[in-house]
DNA sequence: CTGAAAGCGCTTACAG
DNA sequence: CTGAAAGCGCTTACAG
């Protein structure tokens, strides 16, 4: 059905071998032939067959993503940043939504060959898979979440860091009541938040008491939850943090709903700076995230691995900024 | 370095043809010997090699979704759908992310034998490379968006039924001074859900004039500029329909910032129901799709056209139901 | 610069 | 039930 390179070289009257020089870079092809060539191509509607120009190559051209969780809209605005990336260098992008299950299928696909590496936003602590996928020194990356320790390329916010700079402004303000509301413990950007959080307001001596860190699921419906029962048990806090932007907007309906106002009686802070943040109706103080620059270093990384296997494994973080807005008060200190 | 079926031949002692056997569901191969090919497979971790299994089947095991715009909630959500719906039939799912340019990837990525098939979710009307596609005979459907006359298999909301609800619903409660903001017209939701709406409000003796239609971009940036500039020429109304919830949630904004009250002063409506309509501080009455039965569709659909590439195309509508909450009062009618 | 040929790793008639 | 062999559509040494 479809035109084969052997067709096209019957029509241009060229051998077979000679066409795929055409489309191969770099091979020495006389202009005339390669224009013959060019001409019996797009007469007939040649497409070259990836199948089996990957069977040669041994790359398919195509690199796997794994989410978690698209509920979120971090992870589609990730998402998207890898999509154009992955474009720019001419990879395609297969997408797995993991809730957990998949990490495995992703890594099967880098075994079987369907994609080259992959390209993972939401690895939890212990993840058996990754330890095997890292012994078979399968090429992937870590972005946004990462793994203290596991030998693989890592990108993510320098999350302490922002974390620490949510403290500073608090404390600054005057607002040392504070609780913190994260998801699981075992997801990198929740444990470093709070470690950041938690280190830098002991520092400036107002130490964080563990009755005030919730720990829930990345959904609003168990943000509201857990930020009701805190609210409740601990009427006198004055701000609470949120270990992302979907938290905090459920700790913004949960005060609505309870009658706390906010700035005036809560401030409330995110993390991510997603763009619902920038709402009128959400208007949230946040920490933002270069979305698109964690996309592009996740794609360098992995595609310079690809290049060379043996390159030695490489950790980023990224510069975090606070963005205030007015579900907190007052310029940043 | 990966291992190959000729390898799990020597382990076993069989010939690689036999090994393939037992992959290949339905090929008489005595226990004793599946057994045997079994125990070699999984003691050298063999799989088998897509690429290679591609070339002579045909089939990638892949299925292409083009998507214009993550920014809009509604599409991860679409996306996670058919990401589940996809995985339960065993296929992969290989993601464009439009902003227009990329329909045209989609489809050189059938004809490259990238992918079997494409779901589009946001094609637009007058679009060339649709047509070419078509008569290709590319096995594609079009899913959300529709195409009117489009010769594929399509599936989505009954949008003018839906539409209809909310006419008879304002209408019901006396609020009839309507305005209807869109996306492009070229989109067929918006086209057919401004209809729907339009037609209803005429039927019911409060015809719509045209200068209470605007459309704009799909953002809640431009969706602002829209409400603002219609609250303005027409302090009179006092209900907003919106031919999406992004919009919607840009007309709350508008009409918070312009100290508009909602419901009282303004009713505002949107249409698909993600997940965000039903937090506290957007709480936005809509129209819901079922995002999980339409991608269910849609697959399904897909799958069926590349068994049967001769069956007659299918059109499949789904029920809308309205959702009403505090962005207007009263129960529906 | 170009052609003939091998081979990537599978599936599947064809014999036996 | 099993093996030997052809072939899917390319890329790339090897000659010339």
């Amino acid at each position: 059905m479809a035109a084969t390179s052997r067709d096209v070289a019957r029509e241009a009257g060229v051998s077979q071998a000679t066409v795929s020089r055409v489309l191969t870079a770099g091979t020495p092809v006389s202009e005339k032939t390669r224009a013959r060539v060019m001409d019996a191509m797009t007469r007939i509607g040649y497409v070259p067959n990836r199948a089996a120009r990957t069977m040669k190559t041994g790359r398919t051209g195509t690199i796997g993503v794994v989410v978690a969780d698209l509920g979120n809209p971090f992870y589609p605005q990730l998402l998207e940043a890898l999509s154009r990336s992955l474009d720019a260098s001419d990879h395609r992008m297969t997408v797995w939504v993991s809730d957990g299950g998949k990490n495995q299928a992703a890594l099967d696909a880098i075994r079987e060959g369907t994609v080259d590496g992959v390209i993972f936003t939401t690895v939890t602590e212990h993840s058996h898979e990754l330890a095997r996928a890292l012994e078979q020194r399968s090429p992937l990356v870590l972005v946004n979440r990462t793994v203290e320790g596991a030998d693989c390329d890592q990108v993510s916010s320098a999350n302490r860091q922002g974390a620490g700079l949510i403290a500073d402004y608090l404390v600054a303000h005057g607002r040392t009541r504070t609780a913190f509301i994260g998801g699981t413990p075992l997801a990198s950007t929740t444990a470093q938040r709070l470690g950041g959080f938690s280190d830098r307001l002991a520092r400036l001596g107002h130490p964080l008491p563990d009755e005030l860190v919730a720990h829930g699921a990345y959904t609003h419906e168990s943000g509201c939850r857990t930020a009701a029962r805190l609210l409740r048990l601990n009427p006198d806090i004055n701000a609470l943090v949120c270990s992302n932007d979907l938290l905090a907007f459920a700790a913004l309906d949960t005060a609505k709903a309870a009658g706390i106002r906010v700035p005036e009686d809560l401030w409330v802070i995110g993390y991510d700076d997603i763009q619902q943040a920038s709402w009128q109706s959400l208007n949230l103080t946040t920490v933002r995230q270069d979305v698109a620059q964690l996309a592009a270093e996740a794609t360098r990384l992995l595609l310079a691995r690809l290049d060379d296997p043996d390159r030695p494994a490489i950790r980023v973080e990224l510069e975090p900024t606070l963005v205030v807005r007015a579900s907190s008060a007052f310029a940043p200190a």
